[in-house]
DNA sequence: ATCATTTCTTAACTTATGTTATAAACCCAC
DNA sequence: GTGGGTTTATAACATAAGTTAAGAAATGAT
Protein backbone atom coordinates (compact mmCIF):
# COMPACT_ATOMS: atom_id res chain seq x y z
CA UNK A 1 0.00 0.00 0.00
CA UNK A 2 3.02 2.62 -0.25
CA UNK A 3 4.64 4.14 2.27
CA UNK A 4 1.70 4.86 4.78
CA UNK A 5 0.95 8.37 6.64
CA UNK A 6 1.16 9.12 10.23
CA UNK A 7 4.30 7.20 10.77
CA UNK A 8 5.96 9.54 12.95
CA UNK A 9 6.16 13.22 12.24
CA UNK A 10 7.68 13.68 8.86
CA UNK A 11 7.13 16.78 7.24
CA UNK A 12 6.17 15.65 4.08
CA UNK A 13 5.57 11.95 2.91
CA UNK A 14 4.75 10.22 -0.39
CA UNK A 15 2.92 7.36 -1.19
CA UNK A 16 0.98 5.25 -3.53
CA UNK A 17 -1.46 2.74 -4.01
CA UNK A 18 -2.83 0.39 -6.06
CA UNK A 19 -6.19 0.82 -8.10
CA UNK A 20 -9.63 0.16 -5.32
CA UNK A 21 -7.29 0.18 -2.23
CA UNK A 22 -8.26 2.42 1.10
CA UNK A 23 -6.06 4.99 0.57
CA UNK A 24 -7.55 7.08 3.63
CA UNK A 25 -9.37 4.87 6.24
CA UNK A 26 -12.71 5.51 8.16
CA UNK A 27 -11.54 7.00 11.93
CA UNK A 28 -8.16 7.13 11.35
CA UNK A 29 -5.55 9.90 12.62
CA UNK A 30 -4.39 11.66 10.09
CA UNK A 31 -3.65 15.15 10.56
CA UNK A 32 -2.00 15.30 7.24
CA UNK A 33 -2.97 16.51 4.34
CA UNK A 34 -3.14 14.69 1.10
CA UNK A 35 -2.40 15.74 -2.24
CA UNK A 36 -3.02 13.41 -5.55
CA UNK A 37 -0.24 13.78 -7.68
CA UNK A 38 -1.59 10.58 -10.00
CA UNK A 39 -4.34 9.03 -10.74
CA UNK A 40 -7.94 9.15 -9.55
CA UNK A 41 -9.84 8.78 -6.27
CA UNK A 42 -12.99 9.02 -4.53
CA UNK A 43 -13.75 10.66 -1.70
CA UNK A 44 -16.96 9.04 -0.27
CA UNK A 45 -19.67 8.17 2.97
CA UNK A 46 -21.41 5.20 3.41
CA UNK A 47 -24.99 5.40 5.14
CA UNK A 48 -25.41 3.13 8.13
CA UNK A 49 -27.50 0.59 5.81
CA UNK A 50 -24.86 0.31 3.37
CA UNK A 51 -25.49 2.65 0.26
CA UNK A 52 -22.67 4.78 -0.70
CA UNK A 53 -22.28 8.32 -1.52
CA UNK A 54 -19.66 9.58 -3.35
CA UNK A 55 -18.55 12.82 -2.62
CA UNK A 56 -15.84 14.15 -4.80
CA UNK A 57 -14.50 12.73 -7.59
CA UNK A 58 -10.21 13.30 -6.58
CA UNK A 59 -8.26 14.24 -9.70
CA UNK A 60 -4.23 15.01 -9.62
CA UNK A 61 -3.42 18.31 -8.04
CA UNK A 62 -6.59 17.77 -5.43
CA UNK A 63 -6.60 17.39 -1.91
CA UNK A 64 -7.58 13.94 -0.36
CA UNK A 65 -8.23 15.19 3.49
CA UNK A 66 -10.10 18.08 3.90
CA UNK A 67 -10.99 17.33 7.56
CA UNK A 68 -7.63 17.59 9.26
CA UNK A 69 -8.19 20.73 11.02
CA UNK A 70 -11.46 19.89 12.11
CA UNK A 71 -11.38 16.66 13.56
CA UNK A 72 -8.32 14.50 14.30
CA UNK A 73 -10.20 11.37 12.43
CA UNK A 74 -10.86 10.78 9.06
CA UNK A 75 -14.34 11.51 8.28
CA UNK A 76 -14.85 10.73 4.83
CA UNK A 77 -12.62 8.05 3.36
CA UNK A 78 -10.78 8.12 0.19
CA UNK A 79 -10.34 5.00 -2.13
CA UNK A 80 -8.18 4.80 -5.23
CA UNK A 81 -9.90 4.27 -8.46
CA UNK A 82 -6.54 3.87 -10.74
CA UNK A 83 -3.40 3.20 -9.03
CA UNK A 84 -2.54 6.43 -7.78
CA UNK A 85 0.48 8.47 -5.91
CA UNK A 86 0.28 10.41 -3.43
CA UNK A 87 2.47 13.41 -1.17
CA UNK A 88 1.32 14.27 2.25
CA UNK A 89 1.95 17.56 4.89
CA UNK A 90 1.75 17.33 8.11
CA UNK A 91 -0.54 20.00 9.44
CA UNK A 92 2.48 21.60 11.87
CA UNK A 93 4.13 21.84 8.70
CA UNK A 94 1.41 23.83 7.08
CA UNK A 95 1.08 26.00 10.18
CA UNK A 96 5.07 26.39 9.61
CA UNK A 97 4.46 28.19 6.76
CA UNK A 98 1.61 30.20 7.06
CA UNK A 99 3.27 31.51 10.31
CA UNK A 100 6.44 32.47 7.84
CA UNK A 101 4.32 33.52 5.04
CA UNK A 102 0.50 35.07 6.76
CA UNK A 103 -1.09 35.48 3.05
CA UNK A 104 -0.06 32.24 1.83
CA UNK A 105 -3.60 31.16 4.24
CA UNK A 106 -5.79 32.79 1.69
CA UNK A 107 -4.59 30.47 -0.80
CA UNK A 108 -5.41 27.94 1.48
CA UNK A 109 -8.83 29.65 2.12
CA UNK A 110 -9.90 29.78 -1.14
CA UNK A 111 -9.19 26.03 -1.34
CA UNK A 112 -11.52 25.48 1.52
CA UNK A 113 -14.04 27.58 -0.34
CA UNK A 114 -14.07 26.80 -3.28
CA UNK A 115 -14.24 22.81 -2.90
CA UNK A 116 -17.46 24.22 -0.81
CA UNK A 117 -18.94 25.78 -3.75
CA UNK A 118 -17.84 22.23 -5.76
CA UNK A 119 -20.23 20.38 -3.24
CA UNK A 120 -23.14 23.15 -3.53
CA UNK A 121 -22.72 22.46 -7.24
CA UNK A 122 -23.58 18.98 -6.88
CA UNK A 123 -26.33 19.52 -4.10
CA UNK A 124 -28.15 21.70 -6.86
CA UNK A 125 -28.04 18.87 -8.58
CA UNK A 126 -28.76 16.35 -6.42
CA UNK A 127 -31.76 18.47 -5.55
CA UNK A 128 -33.13 19.70 -8.71
CA UNK A 129 -32.16 17.74 -11.57
CA UNK A 130 -33.14 14.73 -13.14
CA UNK A 131 -30.45 11.86 -14.49
CA UNK A 132 -29.33 12.80 -17.55
CA UNK A 133 -28.83 16.38 -16.51
CA UNK A 134 -26.80 15.03 -13.51
CA UNK A 135 -24.86 12.66 -16.05
CA UNK A 136 -24.37 15.46 -18.35
CA UNK A 137 -22.73 17.45 -15.91
CA UNK A 138 -20.58 15.01 -14.13
CA UNK A 139 -19.03 14.28 -17.57
CA UNK A 140 -18.99 18.43 -18.70
CA UNK A 141 -17.31 18.81 -15.40
CA UNK A 142 -14.52 16.08 -15.39
CA UNK A 143 -13.85 17.28 -19.05
CA UNK A 144 -13.47 20.41 -17.97
CA UNK A 145 -10.80 19.63 -15.07
CA UNK A 146 -8.63 16.91 -17.00
CA UNK A 147 -8.63 19.95 -19.39
CA UNK A 148 -7.16 21.98 -17.58
CA UNK A 149 -4.67 20.11 -15.74
CA UNK A 150 -3.45 19.01 -19.49
CA UNK A 151 -5.16 15.44 -19.42
CA UNK A 152 -7.63 15.37 -21.66
CA UNK A 153 -7.55 14.95 -25.49
CA UNK A 154 -9.49 17.57 -27.04
CA UNK A 155 -13.25 15.77 -26.79
CA UNK A 156 -11.78 12.11 -25.19
CA UNK A 157 -11.10 11.86 -21.63
CA UNK A 158 -9.78 8.86 -19.81
CA UNK A 159 -12.85 7.57 -18.39
CA UNK A 160 -12.06 4.88 -15.47
CA UNK A 161 -15.39 4.97 -13.53
CA UNK A 162 -17.18 1.99 -12.97
CA UNK A 163 -21.21 2.68 -13.62
CA UNK A 164 -21.48 1.84 -10.04
CA UNK A 165 -19.39 4.37 -9.09
CA UNK A 166 -21.37 6.94 -11.35
CA UNK A 167 -23.99 6.03 -10.01
CA UNK A 168 -23.14 6.55 -5.96
CA UNK A 169 -21.48 9.94 -7.00
CA UNK A 170 -24.92 10.73 -8.83
CA UNK A 171 -28.01 9.54 -6.48
CA UNK A 172 -28.52 6.28 -9.04
CA UNK A 173 -28.55 2.96 -9.02
CA UNK A 174 -25.58 1.28 -11.89
CA UNK A 175 -29.01 -0.16 -13.84
CA UNK A 176 -30.53 3.56 -14.50
CA UNK A 177 -26.98 5.24 -15.37
CA UNK A 178 -26.41 2.15 -17.80
CA UNK A 179 -29.63 3.30 -19.70
CA UNK A 180 -28.82 6.61 -19.05
CA UNK A 181 -25.69 6.26 -21.12
CA UNK A 182 -27.24 4.20 -23.32
CA UNK A 183 -29.46 6.64 -24.36
CA UNK A 184 -27.18 9.50 -24.89
CA UNK A 185 -24.94 6.74 -27.50
CA UNK A 186 -27.88 6.21 -29.15
CA UNK A 187 -27.95 9.79 -29.64
CA UNK A 188 -24.70 10.45 -30.95
CA UNK A 189 -23.89 12.50 -27.87
CA UNK A 190 -21.31 10.22 -26.58
CA UNK A 191 -18.82 7.43 -26.83
CA UNK A 192 -17.30 5.29 -24.70
CA UNK A 193 -14.46 2.60 -25.65
CA UNK A 194 -11.59 0.72 -23.58
CA UNK A 195 -11.58 3.18 -20.51
CA UNK A 196 -11.81 6.50 -22.65
CA UNK A 197 -15.04 8.39 -23.28
CA UNK A 198 -15.55 10.52 -26.37
CA UNK A 199 -17.95 13.75 -26.23
CA UNK A 200 -19.42 13.30 -29.95
CA UNK A 201 -21.26 16.38 -29.71
CA UNK A 202 -20.57 19.01 -26.99
CA UNK A 203 -23.41 21.28 -27.75
CA UNK A 204 -26.13 18.88 -27.30
CA UNK A 205 -24.61 17.92 -24.21
CA UNK A 206 -24.57 21.36 -22.80
CA UNK A 207 -27.94 21.94 -24.10
CA UNK A 208 -28.73 18.36 -21.83
CA UNK A 209 -27.00 20.22 -18.93
CA UNK A 210 -28.39 23.13 -18.80
CA UNK A 211 -25.25 24.90 -19.68
CA UNK A 212 -26.96 27.32 -22.01
CA UNK A 213 -30.38 28.82 -21.69
CA UNK A 214 -30.02 31.33 -18.77
CA UNK B 1 -34.76 47.56 3.36
CA UNK B 2 -32.43 48.56 6.14
CA UNK B 3 -28.95 49.89 5.96
CA UNK B 4 -27.78 48.33 2.74
CA UNK B 5 -24.09 46.96 2.02
CA UNK B 6 -21.77 48.09 0.01
CA UNK B 7 -22.21 51.87 0.88
CA UNK B 8 -18.43 52.60 0.58
CA UNK B 9 -15.87 51.23 2.93
CA UNK B 10 -17.67 51.09 5.98
CA UNK B 11 -15.81 48.56 8.43
CA UNK B 12 -18.36 47.50 9.75
CA UNK B 13 -22.11 47.91 9.38
CA UNK B 14 -26.12 46.62 10.80
CA UNK B 15 -28.87 46.35 8.80
CA UNK B 16 -32.26 44.77 8.89
CA UNK B 17 -35.03 43.11 6.61
CA UNK B 18 -38.46 42.53 7.04
CA UNK B 19 -40.02 38.89 6.06
CA UNK B 20 -39.18 37.44 2.90
CA UNK B 21 -37.04 39.59 1.41
CA UNK B 22 -33.32 39.31 -0.96
CA UNK B 23 -30.74 40.56 1.64
CA UNK B 24 -28.13 39.59 -0.58
CA UNK B 25 -28.78 39.60 -4.42
CA UNK B 26 -27.76 37.40 -6.93
CA UNK B 27 -25.17 39.70 -9.23
CA UNK B 28 -24.41 42.15 -6.60
CA UNK B 29 -20.76 43.55 -5.76
CA UNK B 30 -20.31 42.29 -2.37
CA UNK B 31 -16.91 41.99 -1.13
CA UNK B 32 -18.17 41.87 2.42
CA UNK B 33 -18.92 39.12 5.18
CA UNK B 34 -22.43 39.36 6.27
CA UNK B 35 -23.55 37.55 9.68
CA UNK B 36 -27.24 37.14 10.57
CA UNK B 37 -27.68 38.38 13.95
CA UNK B 38 -31.48 37.74 14.37
CA UNK B 39 -34.24 35.56 12.51
CA UNK B 40 -34.07 33.09 9.58
CA UNK B 41 -33.11 33.66 6.72
CA UNK B 42 -32.20 31.43 3.34
CA UNK B 43 -29.22 30.70 0.78
CA UNK B 44 -30.41 29.57 -2.29
CA UNK B 45 -29.39 28.56 -6.04
CA UNK B 46 -32.00 28.43 -8.78
CA UNK B 47 -31.70 26.38 -12.36
CA UNK B 48 -32.26 27.73 -15.72
CA UNK B 49 -35.61 26.16 -15.63
CA UNK B 50 -37.28 27.88 -12.07
CA UNK B 51 -36.56 25.24 -9.33
CA UNK B 52 -35.18 26.58 -6.52
CA UNK B 53 -32.60 24.60 -4.38
CA UNK B 54 -32.36 25.68 -0.72
CA UNK B 55 -28.28 25.12 0.16
CA UNK B 56 -28.71 26.40 3.39
CA UNK B 57 -30.65 27.47 6.32
CA UNK B 58 -29.72 30.43 8.05
CA UNK B 59 -29.81 30.92 11.74
CA UNK B 60 -28.49 33.52 13.75
CA UNK B 61 -24.67 33.49 14.40
CA UNK B 62 -24.42 32.21 11.00
CA UNK B 63 -22.27 34.06 8.29
CA UNK B 64 -24.60 34.39 5.02
CA UNK B 65 -22.18 35.18 2.48
CA UNK B 66 -19.39 32.87 1.89
CA UNK B 67 -18.08 33.53 -1.65
CA UNK B 68 -16.96 36.55 -0.80
CA UNK B 69 -13.25 35.76 -1.22
CA UNK B 70 -13.60 33.50 -4.34
CA UNK B 71 -15.00 36.09 -6.50
CA UNK B 72 -16.35 39.64 -6.02
CA UNK B 73 -20.42 38.97 -7.16
CA UNK B 74 -22.90 36.94 -5.05
CA UNK B 75 -23.47 34.35 -6.70
CA UNK B 76 -26.07 32.48 -4.25
CA UNK B 77 -28.48 34.72 -3.15
CA UNK B 78 -29.92 34.87 0.43
CA UNK B 79 -33.71 35.78 1.66
CA UNK B 80 -35.03 36.32 4.80
CA UNK B 81 -37.31 33.84 5.95
CA UNK B 82 -38.54 35.95 8.89
CA UNK B 83 -37.76 39.65 9.76
CA UNK B 84 -34.10 40.13 10.31
CA UNK B 85 -30.82 41.56 11.34
CA UNK B 86 -27.65 41.35 10.29
CA UNK B 87 -24.30 43.16 10.49
CA UNK B 88 -21.88 42.91 8.00
CA UNK B 89 -17.92 43.43 7.33
CA UNK B 90 -15.42 44.62 4.53
CA UNK B 91 -12.65 41.84 3.46
CA UNK B 92 -10.11 44.48 4.25
CA UNK B 93 -11.34 44.76 7.26
CA UNK B 94 -11.21 40.67 8.04
CA UNK B 95 -7.37 40.97 6.67
CA UNK B 96 -6.78 43.43 8.67
CA UNK B 97 -7.57 41.56 11.74
CA UNK B 98 -5.68 38.69 10.54
CA UNK B 99 -2.62 40.53 10.35
CA UNK B 100 -2.76 41.36 13.68
CA UNK B 101 -3.41 38.28 14.92
CA UNK B 102 -2.86 35.73 12.53
CA UNK B 103 -3.68 32.95 14.76
CA UNK B 104 -7.61 34.04 14.16
CA UNK B 105 -7.44 32.90 10.61
CA UNK B 106 -7.34 29.22 11.64
CA UNK B 107 -10.79 29.59 13.22
CA UNK B 108 -11.96 30.81 9.91
CA UNK B 109 -10.68 27.97 8.26
CA UNK B 110 -12.52 25.76 10.55
CA UNK B 111 -15.60 27.91 8.98
CA UNK B 112 -15.06 27.46 6.20
CA UNK B 113 -14.27 23.30 6.47
CA UNK B 114 -17.56 22.84 8.73
CA UNK B 115 -19.68 24.56 6.30
CA UNK B 116 -18.56 22.62 3.53
CA UNK B 117 -19.09 19.35 5.77
CA UNK B 118 -22.13 20.74 5.84
CA UNK B 119 -23.18 21.05 2.43
CA UNK B 120 -21.21 17.48 2.25
CA UNK B 121 -23.80 16.00 4.92
CA UNK B 122 -27.13 17.48 2.56
CA UNK B 123 -25.43 16.01 -0.26
CA UNK B 124 -25.57 12.35 0.99
CA UNK B 125 -29.26 13.00 2.35
CA UNK B 126 -30.11 14.34 -1.08
CA UNK B 127 -28.27 11.52 -3.17
CA UNK B 128 -29.05 8.62 -1.11
CA UNK B 129 -32.28 9.09 1.66
CA UNK B 130 -35.37 8.66 0.75
CA UNK B 131 -38.16 11.60 1.92
CA UNK B 132 -39.27 10.99 5.18
CA UNK B 133 -35.42 10.49 6.31
CA UNK B 134 -34.48 14.02 4.74
CA UNK B 135 -37.35 15.48 6.61
CA UNK B 136 -36.61 13.49 9.65
CA UNK B 137 -32.92 14.34 9.74
CA UNK B 138 -33.76 18.38 8.99
CA UNK B 139 -35.81 18.37 11.80
CA UNK B 140 -33.33 17.16 14.29
CA UNK B 141 -30.47 19.32 12.52
CA UNK B 142 -32.54 22.21 13.45
CA UNK B 143 -33.30 21.25 16.84
CA UNK B 144 -29.40 20.71 17.52
CA UNK B 145 -28.56 24.25 15.91
CA UNK B 146 -31.25 25.94 17.55
CA UNK B 147 -30.85 24.22 21.03
CA UNK B 148 -27.20 24.93 21.01
CA UNK B 149 -27.86 29.07 20.45
CA UNK B 150 -30.64 28.87 23.26
CA UNK B 151 -33.23 29.05 20.97
CA UNK B 152 -35.12 25.98 21.32
CA UNK B 153 -37.26 25.10 23.79
CA UNK B 154 -36.93 21.48 24.77
CA UNK B 155 -38.52 19.83 22.03
CA UNK B 156 -40.05 22.30 20.86
CA UNK B 157 -39.07 25.14 18.26
CA UNK B 158 -39.77 27.80 15.93
CA UNK B 159 -40.71 26.20 12.75
CA UNK B 160 -41.32 29.47 10.20
CA UNK B 161 -40.33 27.62 7.23
CA UNK B 162 -43.35 27.04 4.36
CA UNK B 163 -43.27 23.41 2.85
CA UNK B 164 -42.27 24.44 -0.34
CA UNK B 165 -39.10 26.41 1.32
CA UNK B 166 -38.53 22.73 3.12
CA UNK B 167 -39.41 21.11 -0.32
CA UNK B 168 -36.89 23.27 -1.97
CA UNK B 169 -34.15 22.34 0.66
CA UNK B 170 -35.22 18.54 0.57
CA UNK B 171 -35.23 17.87 -2.90
CA UNK B 172 -38.57 17.22 -2.85
CA UNK B 173 -42.29 19.06 -4.03
CA UNK B 174 -44.71 20.88 -1.46
CA UNK B 175 -47.01 18.69 -1.81
CA UNK B 176 -45.00 15.19 -1.16
CA UNK B 177 -43.58 17.59 1.78
CA UNK B 178 -47.16 17.42 3.08
CA UNK B 179 -47.79 13.85 2.81
CA UNK B 180 -44.73 13.11 4.72
CA UNK B 181 -45.45 15.60 7.95
CA UNK B 182 -49.02 14.08 7.35
CA UNK B 183 -47.44 10.84 8.36
CA UNK B 184 -45.08 11.40 10.77
CA UNK B 185 -47.94 13.56 12.61
CA UNK B 186 -49.85 10.51 12.32
CA UNK B 187 -47.81 8.32 13.77
CA UNK B 188 -47.57 10.97 17.18
CA UNK B 189 -43.97 11.63 16.13
CA UNK B 190 -44.52 15.34 16.00
CA UNK B 191 -46.71 18.30 16.15
CA UNK B 192 -46.80 21.25 14.16
CA UNK B 193 -48.88 24.45 15.47
CA UNK B 194 -48.94 28.43 14.70
CA UNK B 195 -45.53 28.36 13.58
CA UNK B 196 -43.57 26.08 16.00
CA UNK B 197 -42.90 22.13 15.63
CA UNK B 198 -43.26 19.89 18.95
CA UNK B 199 -40.78 16.35 18.58
CA UNK B 200 -43.34 14.17 20.50
CA UNK B 201 -40.89 10.85 19.39
CA UNK B 202 -37.39 11.70 19.63
CA UNK B 203 -36.52 8.19 19.64
CA UNK B 204 -38.96 7.36 16.83
CA UNK B 205 -37.41 10.55 14.78
CA UNK B 206 -33.69 9.54 15.29
CA UNK B 207 -34.91 5.83 14.08
CA UNK B 208 -35.97 7.26 11.02
CA UNK B 209 -33.24 9.91 10.51
CA UNK B 210 -30.77 6.49 11.24
CA UNK B 211 -29.24 8.41 14.08
CA UNK B 212 -28.74 5.13 15.59
CA UNK B 213 -28.08 1.97 13.81
CA UNK B 214 -24.36 1.97 12.60
C1' DA C 1 -5.67 -19.19 -24.82
C1' DT C 2 -8.79 -20.39 -20.91
C1' DC C 3 -11.32 -19.76 -17.04
C1' DA C 4 -13.21 -16.90 -13.34
C1' DT C 5 -14.66 -12.55 -11.94
C1' DT C 6 -16.34 -8.33 -12.56
C1' DT C 7 -18.97 -5.10 -15.12
C1' DC C 8 -22.45 -3.92 -18.37
C1' DT C 9 -26.91 -4.54 -20.83
C1' DT C 10 -31.54 -5.35 -21.11
C1' DA C 11 -36.18 -6.54 -19.85
C1' DA C 12 -40.21 -6.85 -16.82
C1' DC C 13 -42.11 -5.16 -13.09
C1' DT C 14 -42.51 -2.08 -8.72
C1' DT C 15 -42.42 2.08 -6.19
C1' DA C 16 -41.42 6.62 -4.53
C1' DT C 17 -42.15 10.84 -5.82
C1' DG C 18 -44.03 14.27 -9.18
C1' DT C 19 -48.18 16.61 -11.35
C1' DT C 20 -52.41 18.75 -11.46
C1' DA C 21 -56.37 20.26 -9.44
C1' DT C 22 -59.56 21.60 -5.85
C1' DA C 23 -61.05 22.65 -1.43
C1' DA C 24 -59.98 23.80 3.26
C1' DA C 25 -57.36 26.31 6.55
C1' DC C 26 -54.77 30.04 7.76
C1' DC C 27 -53.18 34.86 7.89
C1' DC C 28 -53.43 39.76 7.44
C1' DA C 29 -55.17 44.22 6.14
C1' DC C 30 -59.00 47.02 6.39
C1' DG D 1 -65.26 40.45 11.49
C1' DT D 2 -64.94 40.21 6.44
C1' DG D 3 -62.54 39.39 2.25
C1' DG D 4 -58.55 38.28 -0.53
C1' DG D 5 -54.23 36.19 -0.84
C1' DT D 6 -51.30 32.56 0.67
C1' DT D 7 -50.39 28.12 2.46
C1' DT D 8 -51.74 23.42 3.41
C1' DA D 9 -54.42 19.06 2.65
C1' DT D 10 -55.94 15.60 -0.20
C1' DA D 11 -57.07 12.87 -4.19
C1' DA D 12 -56.35 10.85 -8.71
C1' DC D 13 -53.25 10.02 -11.86
C1' DA D 14 -48.39 10.07 -14.29
C1' DT D 15 -43.59 9.03 -14.50
C1' DA D 16 -38.71 8.79 -13.37
C1' DA D 17 -36.08 5.93 -11.18
C1' DG D 18 -35.54 1.54 -8.35
C1' DT D 19 -35.50 -3.68 -8.13
C1' DT D 20 -34.54 -8.09 -9.60
C1' DA D 21 -32.82 -11.17 -12.62
C1' DA D 22 -30.30 -13.28 -16.32
C1' DG D 23 -27.28 -13.28 -20.05
C1' DA D 24 -23.41 -10.87 -22.68
C1' DA D 25 -19.22 -8.52 -22.69
C1' DA D 26 -15.12 -7.10 -20.77
C1' DT D 27 -11.26 -7.78 -17.79
C1' DG D 28 -7.70 -10.16 -15.27
C1' DA D 29 -5.19 -14.16 -13.60
C1' DT D 30 -2.95 -18.48 -14.65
Amino acid sequence: MGASLGEGARRKTAGSALARQQVLRLGDTSGRIVVLRQGWALRSAMTSDGRRQVLSILLPGDIAGGEFLLRDKVRMPVQSVTPVEYCSFDIAYLKEITDKSPAFIWTFVDLCLSSREASEDRLIDLGRRNAEQRLARLILDLHRRLGEKGLSDGATIPFPLRQQTVADALGLTQVHVSRVMRSLRQSCILQTKAGQLTILDMDALMAIAEFYET
